[in-house]
DNA sequence: TATTGTTATACTCTATAACTATA
DNA sequence: TATAGTTATAGAGTATAACAATA
């Protein structure tokens, strides 16, 4: 077998760029939070909402974009519900189906909480339009996109 | 009223970045967890393994890298302790003080665990080292450093 | 039979407040 | 008084298993 391709591991600059990554993370959600929480949510809530906020869908597919268990969602959705954010609709193709969509108080909701949402905005703001371009290029790459 | 400099929000292609960078922390986690429930381990539970693998540390000082309050650290230090991957050791300089240390055990699994996390390596191993260059100046300008 | 959503259960993480032992 | 760590408590997220309704 050929020598194996695993010098980026040790290399200092790729130790560099992941620990730079993992700020990027924690960045991320502490900035996704602290705008969850200034609207009394919490980051799965907040993540419900804005999925919602998009188009309504069932329960099942809910818990595939949060990568959980559907058993979880329920009590998600059962939360947002109480505060009238969100409500339940039957589906008119399938009635094991429960479409949750948001009312029109989770849609201002969702839409000020995107507006608060900072990470992009600011950080992002100081590159240029090419830094911009070269940085979307390279997360593609590294993403395999 | 002049034109507001809010174009990054709306702007096409730093709605790209921010959806890339989203999902970069989405699959970061999904990682992490991943490497870390092969040792039978949570997310929290790894993440103070491997902060203790590199220094004991004072439980308070645990709280302040996790951002969380110091009262969840003793439960999650305690999880760990009777695992026996993890010791409490007094402080000679401070009676009050616990220093929580990794044990033999806990060290060799905090290294299993940094060796099966491959969101660095492989994503970033199909980078050039001037790619990775350019990535980490970008990342670091984003990040304000 | 298979699928959708729910319930029941247990565990972990989380913040808050009160407690203890030191300082 | 102030600080370090803990305990007690309550709420939220999570996975698992079992269930009712529907397909």
């Amino acid at each position: 077998m050929a020598p194996r391709t695993d010098p980026p591991l040790t290399d200092p600059l790729t130790l560099e760029v992941v620990e730079l990554i993992g700020e990027v993370v924690s960045r991320y959600h502490e900035e996704y939070d602290e705008a969850a929480a200034e609207h009394s949510l919490t980051g799965a809530q907040a993540r419900v909402l804005a999925l919602l906020s998009l188009e309504a869908m069932p329960m099942r597919r809910i818990a595939r974009k949060l990568k959980c268990e559907p058993s979880n969602v329920t009590g998600i959705v059962d939360r947002l519900e109480t505060r009238g954010l969100v409500e339940r609709r039957p589906d008119p193709a399938d009635r094991r189906v429960k479409l949750a969509a948001v009312t029109e108080d989770g849609r201002r909701t969702a839409a000020r909480l995107r507006a608060s949402l900072d990470f992009a905005r600011e950080p992002l703001g100081g590159l240029s339009y090419d830094e911009r371009t070269a940085l979307r290029d390279l997360l593609k790459r590294m993403l395999g996109n």
